[in-house]
DNA sequence: TTAATATTTAGATATTTATCTAAATAACTA
DNA sequence: TAGTTATTTAGATAAATATCTAAATATTAA
């Protein structure tokens, strides 16, 4: 949950999971996004990666990124319980 | 969102919520469970604060804290629109 | 009022983190 | 093969953060 939740407390790579919720794209399409370098943007899915938020699969010269939200569902469940006071 | 990200991006956070989430505690009583300065609780506390995570009320010499669950309806909707990739 | 207890504020410090530029690696194209 | 494009790695730096001790504030009790 620690990689989940650090890589979810930033607001570019939030913003990052909500293009990804949209459709794969690759590492350059990302950068463009973003008014920030691309060895910034690496980092970031660096880190996204780390938390299995995403995954990535390298097609010839591109880097493409896919959101992983089955990773969500512990960060689900840990909300729910939470929510059900005693 | 920001707040409530970064307030829980941290494991004594995190602990404190779930401590929270059994019963009301004061400050002290907060302080006890960990090996971390009542100083530092005091700040990780007041983190929690500023997310509205948790409400405070002086009770007498004590100040008693209570976990606040409506405020994660926001990041548990956030959560349910990611899972539903388009 | 004085002493004791509970909590927070202030100030300092070491670590983590987001960002950058420059360089390295990998893959395609002429 | 040489040049171009895509991405990552390395190294540096400024800002944020978690922690501490010491001091301040507030409340209760003797």
């Amino acid at each position: 949950m620690n990689s989940l939740f650090k890589a979810l407390n930033d607001e570019t790579r939030r913003q990052i999971v909500e293009l990804l919720k949209e459709k794969d794209m690759n590492a350059g399409e990302i950068a463009e996004r973003f008014n920030i370098s691309k060895p910034s943007i690496s980092h970031h899915l660096d880190i996204l990666r780390q938390a299995d938020l995403v995954t990535s699969e390298k097609k010839g010269q591109f880097v493409e990124y896919s959101l992983n939200t089955t990773i969500l569902e512990d960060l689900f469940n840990w909300i729910l319980t939470l929510k059900n006071k005693p």
